[in-house]
DNA sequence: AAATATACTTACTAATAAGTAAGCAAACAA
DNA sequence: TTGTTTGCTTACTTATTAGTAAGTATATTT
């Protein structure tokens, strides 16, 4: 699963193939087959895994300021440029018409938690007065989720720093 | 090429084929690789043409003043948006490592002109004092050019109309 | 009028894709 | 100890893909 979702967060999920997994493993493609009767099967787990960290990480942050929730998500950012992945809403959302079903809907939710997190965090930043953007609550966390989401993407085809100047005006402008 | 655009912009590069455009034309096979022998050369006609029509938008644009630019240029994003297409920075950006060289090429030079571009018109709004955010100009770029990509993404995947607020906030926040 | 270029079609090839059915060895459970 | 489950392998099938070689009809040029 995890080499799996790297090359869905590198090259996307129809540019991968079943033998991209086995032979770096070396097991034979039907191995990968028992476990995942279908592709559409491992592309739903990656993206349920990838929607438990997340939300193990939420809670984990439960007793953080808002602005501290905020860095932290950032944070997630800058571990996956690192790694030199963009994040898997970005990965798979850009061709999402050629998604399975079952994807469309995992990746639909997993987006609409995030989105509903963050609008919590900017809410409650700005009733404890530790923001004081300018805009509503809700028109702010979609410029952040956005901006943050396409850094990753951006990063890769400027071979620029985006994600830098994209994090230093949210914190600035919040 | 139409078509074949319109393909890579919903469906991604690597989803579609060429019978995906000789059916619906009507033609054989043979007769797409006649115009473009290899899928790369169509894939780098496509980022061609994409960027000589944003070169003659920008030219068009060169009297107005810079919110007006930046205004016609989130237009240009609307437009995307009411025809259902994320843009192509996005749509091949987010496989960047799957992409043949001469596409990645490609694909980057017109994403630096969008960003150069982006650049311009916000030092110079900011120098005829008709914008006064407080990032630097190429901070502030890097947001607005990121947040509208994705905007498009996101609102196929959660369908929301993420682009409003987007804009929204890019307008309030300048 | 003859030569040539254009825009195809027909008819393929070679490679790769996703997926399956049947068999087998080792671990584990009754 | 026997039976069953687990995690594979072997050996396929079927479909699709990108790409090509050779031929053909229609224009266009010389």
């Amino acid at each position: 699963m995890d080499l799996a979702e790297k090359l869905i967060r590198t090259k996307g999920y129809n540019a991968f193939s079943y033998k991209d997994i086995s032979v770096p493993l070396q097991i034979k493609n039907a191995a990968v087959h028992y476990h995942f009767p279908k592709k559409s099967d491992l592309g739903e787990e990656i993206i349920l895994k990838t929607r438990n960290a997340f939300k193990k990480k939420y809670i984990e942050w439960e007793q953080c300021l808002p602005k501290e929730k905020l860095k932290n998500f950032i944070a997630l950012y800058e571990k996956n440029q690192s790694l030199n992945l963009v994040c898997l809403v970005g990965a798979l959302g850009s061709s999402y018409e050629s998604l399975p079903d079952n994807m469309q809907t995992s990746l639909t939710k997993m987006s609409e938690e995030i989105r509903g997190w963050m609008q919590d965090v900017l809410k409650e930043g700005l009733k404890k007065k530790e923001f004081n953007f300018t805009e509503t609550a809700d028109e702010k966390t979609d410029v952040v989720i956005a901006a943050l989401l396409s850094s990753l993407i951006l990063d890769k085809v400027i071979q620029k720093n985006i994600l830098k100047s994209v994090k230093a005006s949210i914190l600035k402008s919040i």
